[in-house]
Parts: structure tokens; C-alpha cells; sequence
DNA sequence: AGAAAGGATGGTAGCGCTATCATTCGCAGC
DNA sequence: GCTGCGAATGATAGCGCTACCATCCTTTCT
């Protein structure tokens, strides 16, 4: 008897991969046994468990993960969707998530919306079809088809970065929240012409939840809240256009709120290029904590957010809930901390 | 004829997701022909198309493709294999790589390796698993075992980063010679004295290639070539470090050569805290034209590597070679610009 | 009109793996 | 010796989809 394909079967192996049940005969087993082995070495002998990874070895065997979610409707995927890669915040969630997935063998799948809610329906509808045991995305808000899917969805969602309604599991912090912190912190420090600086707030949702915040604080201190709103989103070069700004039609400005540190390091070196004293001339805050932030000179006014510790709060919850272990706190504030630097 | 499952009969579909036989039989076709509909449009009539469309609306249906993949052993998937996230030259990478492979409908699988070969193994282990249409990596080193997989892997591999022997295709530039022109600039602005600052440089071997580039023109000119290495990767905090170690062990350096724009920019910051002229008292040059380093006063000279680019051409070539055309120039450099600054 | 060519559709048989159930085997307990 | 039990192993039947081939029904050409 050949091992040619009887003439008649239909054939279709078009690669010469390697197949599992190869290394069971190979190891002298039935592919269930082998399939054990690999997969729940605790349920085999120690005879076939050795007989079996000695034969991965010697025919170079690499799983077809396919065929097994297929089989056991389970990937080990997670699912991670942000916003933007530019925007070095989401990066470091990313980051944390996956430390931690990956040491439990799981594979990020991520996406990219763009700050985009339709892109983030394609998205989501593109990973449902993968079978992601996890779905990570950033923010709270969806469209409604979005949100219709996730809802049918029975497997854990993760919504990060802001705390409020979510569908399932939340990390993240108060937005309007860190927005009166900083706003009171201005006021503290006595200045009284505030101009908040941020860019497409309908798109960065959260830098308006901030502004909101921040408004609602010098609102109740009989203050204006002018804002300026840039139409790129953080960047160094946004953030000298966004002082440039509030120069131009604030002049009698004390201090600038920034949405994120990145505009606030740009129109802070922006304001020192142009021989503007910081925070005599003019006062800057920033939020986020970015390195660069705590390097300039003066030292930049910050909200600090955890960042990692979002993503690897967010992956450990996951974890649990994936292992089958209840989870008590299924909402996380991962709070913040004012950093009052020199620049304010 | 009820649709419980018929007693007898292995009953194993756990989730009540939509399947396309559901679809067809809405639309009153075969499951094949609904298949059709999706993926290849053209190959079916204009009722049949709208009829599956329609069905498909309705129920809500989400392919599974998870199956599709496994049925016809490809997966739309391109893993994407980087050494580190919290540099972002390498997140501008994927950026690229992102924009370009999602207008196709690829999607990203992400492994993250921390500079370590024996993890990039691993990770190309289970992305082959995942039956990846092709796969992006980070540099051309790896280790034996990886090289033996990747070479009998009948899918586009795309190396980034460097120019060199590569195993398929590849998009960089080359860093010795980036190297030697950083050293030939510094020279020719009359330094002396000039130390290469980097960080691990056996796992960044890339800011290695680049040293050696220095070092060559440097010794050319009958001068010593002296390097600090550093411990931490590439961070503002490690530049003002490496600051420090150059002037506690080389008093007399003019000039500073670091191996990247985070730790340049780091060093200049440091150096204007500490009182110190850039460049009169201490030039410094970066590597890779980050935002920042063109936002500092003095502006950083650097070399700018286009990153982006780099994701976006390997993108395109990919999704030419997976679309079935031959790709004339399997190897593409996309060159640097030396740009000097006032810190130098 | 009839044949050839081409487009649309469908039946069947897998893709490579694992869930499920059945079987075998060894060993303790009476 | 026999029953009962759990551990180890195996046979079978899918998971949901698409490749392959066969069929059917148009269209077009001689």
C-alpha cells in the first residue's frame, strides 16, 4: 500500500505543513492523545507526553492554530482597539497589555480606528469573526450597530482609558475630574486669564471631558473659559500654532490648559524660542506625564496618568475572567496625580 | 420535522452565531453560492448577490473566519514582529504598515520581542500557526532555529530596519553608513573629540552598525573613537545619564554622538538645566529626526529616517507580492537625510 | 437550428484540529 | 473472584467555511 492519495479522493493539502496527526504516528499514538499532550499534558502518561514532544521536535511540528479554534471555538486572541498609534498614550496601554497576554499566550490582534466610530464598528465586526476570547477598546463611546454587536457578544469587553456606563469590564480614570484638578490648580496659583487648548475635542472626546471639568471650575470661580480648539491632534508643531493662537486673540493671557502634554512641551519650547518667560509671561499645563514633559526647563505642570498600569490592570482582569474566576471589581478608577512643575 | 438536533446525532455548536448556511437558506440560495456573494461578487448574479446582502443584513450575520481561513488556508492576517514599543520609531512602522494593509483587509497581528531573538522564535512560531499571509520583522538577525523556519516558509517575509542579506524582501536603510555620516559632519564642523554615547549596544545592534560607521571615519582621521555605553534603552532620563558618564570619563569631549534622538535630546536638556552652552561647551547629534529633537533650542542635528515610509513601502510591496505580482526590487533603501542643527 | 462556449449554481469532501462519548486497563475493596 | 472506579486512550463526528468538480442554463457563432 502507497501512501499516494487514493485516485478518486478528492486532495487538497496544498501545504507540506507538518499535521499533528504526522507526529502521532510518528510518536506511536492516536492524533487525540497527541493533541493532549500538547494541550493538556496532565491528562497523558508521562510516556506518551514525552514520545509525542520528542516527535514535535524531530519533524519541526508547528500547531495550525486555525484548525484548533476552529475545533474548540477558543483563538487566544485579544482584540485591542485604539484610537491612534501616533499618540504615544495609547502605546503604552498597548504596552501593558501586552506584558501580560502574552506571558499567558495570548496574541494581540490590533486595530486602528482613527478616532473613527464606524471604523471602530469594521473593526469590531472583523475580530468577532476571529473568535477574540477578549476585546480591548479604548473609550466608552460607540455607534449603535457597534454597540447592538458588542452587547450580543458573549465573551469579555474591556473598555479603558475613561470610567463611566461600560458594557462589561472598565479601567480607566476621571476625565472631568482631572480637568477641575488642573483647573484648580491654575486658579491656586492665582492666575485668573485661563484659555484651554485642545484639538478636535469631538474626536478626543476625552480632552473635552476634561475641558468640561476644567469649565465647570472657573465657571463657579465667575471666570471666563475661553477655548481654543486646533484642528490637528497633539503634536509639538500643534502646540506653538496653539499658543500662537491664543496669543493672537487672547493677549491678556495668564496661563494655557493644554489637552495633552505634547501640545504643552511644543508651546512651552515654542514660547522659550520666542523669548517668552514660562510661567511669568505666560503659564502652561499639560496632562498625561509624558517623559519629555518632566525634562524641559522649567518642569512642565502635569496631570501623571497611569498609563501601563491601565493596560496591565486591563490585561490582568481580563486574565481572571478568561480563567473562568469571578471578578469582584468590574469598574477600576485608576486615579491620577497632579504634577505642579515649574511652568505654572 | 422539528429543528432540534436529531437525537443520536453529536451535537457541538456552542454559540448560536449566524452561520452561512442560515444566510443561503434566507436567501434561498446554496451555502456555496452564498459564500460566493461575500468573497468574490463578480462570480455571481446581481439577484443572488443582493439576495445574500439582504440575508446578511437581516440576521446579522458575521463570517466566521476563523473557518474560512482554515478552509482555504489563508488568513488576511500579516504578523508584524518589533523589538520594542516604547521606541516609537518602531510604532511609526507599524503605523505605516497599518494604514496600508488595512485599506487591503489585512489585518495586524503584533508581537512585541524586547530585543530578544530566542522571543522572536517563539513569537514566528505561533504566528505561522496563524497561517500569517506574510510576515513583517524587525532587522535581519535571528537565531538559527527562526532562520530555519522562516527559510521553509513558502509566504512573503518582509525584513525592515536595515539594508542587507536579507531571507525575501527588504526595506531600510543602511546604518553604517548613516554612521559615517554623522561622523564625517561632526568632523568637518571641526570637533576632535567626540564620543559615542548608546545603550546596549548588542541588542540595539543597529546603533552598533551605526558606531561602526563612526568609528571608521573617526579612526581615518587618526582619531580615537571612544564609546559610553549605557544600560537602559533609549529614554530622555538615560541621555542626561550618558551626559554624565562623558563628562566624568572624557573631560576634554567637544562633541557628543548619540545613538539616538531620545538620548540626544535627553543630553541637551540635561546640559542646559546644568548651565552648559550646546554646542560651545558640548555639541551634540542625535539619530532618527523625532519631532522633539526639531522643537528643542538649540535644534538637534540628527539623521531623519523615513519611518513611515518604511511601513508603507513594506505594505506595498507585501500586498503586490500577495496579490500575485512579481516584485522587481526585493530590496529597497530608503535612504536618510542628514539634518544639521544649531546643537552642533 | 444545433453546437460550442461561457456564466451561474450546487453537491461533495475536505481544511487540521478538538469535544464528546466509549472503551480499555489497572487496582482497590469486599 | 468479581465489582466498581478513575485514569489513560481511542473512535467518531463535527467546527464553519471554501476548493473542486459537475451540472445546468444562457448566449453566441456557424
Amino acid at each position: 500500500m502507497s501512501k499516494e492519495p487514493i485516485s478518486g479522493t478528492k486532495q487538497r493539502r496544498r501545504s507540506d505543513q507538518v499535521t499533528l496527526s504526522q507526529v502521532a504516528e510518528a510518536a506511536g499514538v492516536s492524533p487525540i492523545t497527541a493533541s493532549r499532550a500538547l494541550n493538556h499534558p496532565d491528562k497523558v502518561s508521562d510516556r506518551a507526553r514525552h514520545s509525542v514532544h520528542t516527535a514535535v521536535e524531530r519533524l519541526g511540528y508547528v500547531p495550525n492554530l486555525i484548525a484548533g479554534s476552529l475545533a474548540s471555538s477558543r483563538s487566544r486572541l485579544v482584540a485591542v482597539i485604539v484610537p491612534s498609534l501616533v499618540n504615544t498614550v495609547f502605546v503604552e496601554v498597548i504596552q501593558g497589555l501586552q506584558e501580560t497576554l502574552e506571558a499567558q499566550g495570548y496574541q494581540i490582534l490590533l486595530g486602528n480606528t482613527d478616532y473613527d466610530l464606524d471604523r471602530e464598528y469594521q473593526l469590531v465586526r472583523t475580530f468577532l469573526g476571529w473568535s477574540c476570547s477578549a476585546l480591548v477598546t479604548a473609550g466608552l463611546r460607540h455607534n449603535q450597530a457597534c454597540h447592538t454587536l458588542l452587547a450580543n457578544w458573549n465573551h469579555p469587553i474591556m473598555e479603558v482609558m475613561e470610567l463611566g456606563q461600560a458594557m462589561d469590564l472598565n479601567v480607566g480614570l476621571d476625565h472631568v475630574t482631572a480637568g477641575r484638578c488642573m483647573a484648580s490648580h491654575l486658579i491656586k496659583k492665582g492666575y485668573r486669564h485661563i484659555v484651554y487648548v485642545g484639538a478636535r475635542l469631538s474626536q478626543d472626546y476625552r480632552a473635552g471631558m476634561r475641558f468640561e471639568g476644567h469649565k465647570a471650575v472657573l465657571q463657579a470661580n465667575r471666570l471666563a473659559a475661553p477655548l481654543v480648539e486646533l484642528n490637528t491632534l497633539g503634536s509639538l508643531q500643534a502646540g506653538a500654532e496653539g499658543l500662537a493662537q491664543v496669543l493672537a486673540h487672547y493677549p491678556q493671557t495668564q496661563a494655557i490648559h493644554f489637552a495633552n502634554d505634547d501640545l504643552a512641551a511644543g508651546a512651552l519650547l515654542a514660547a522659550q524660542r520666542q523669548g517668552l518667560r514660562v510661567p511669568e509671561d505666560i503659564a502652561i499645563a499639560g496632562f498625561n506625564g509624558l517623559p519629555l514633559g518632566q525634562h524641559v526647563t522649567p518642569q512642565l505642570t502635569t496631570i501623571l496618568s497611569p498609563r501601563e498600569e491601565i493596560g496591565r490592570l486591563a490585561a490582568s482582569t481580563l486574565i481572571q475572567r478568561l480563567s473562568g474566576k469571578a471578578v469582584e471589581h468590574r469598574q477600576h478608577d485608576v486615579g491620577f496625580t497632579l504634577q505642579a512643575g515649574g511652568s505654572t
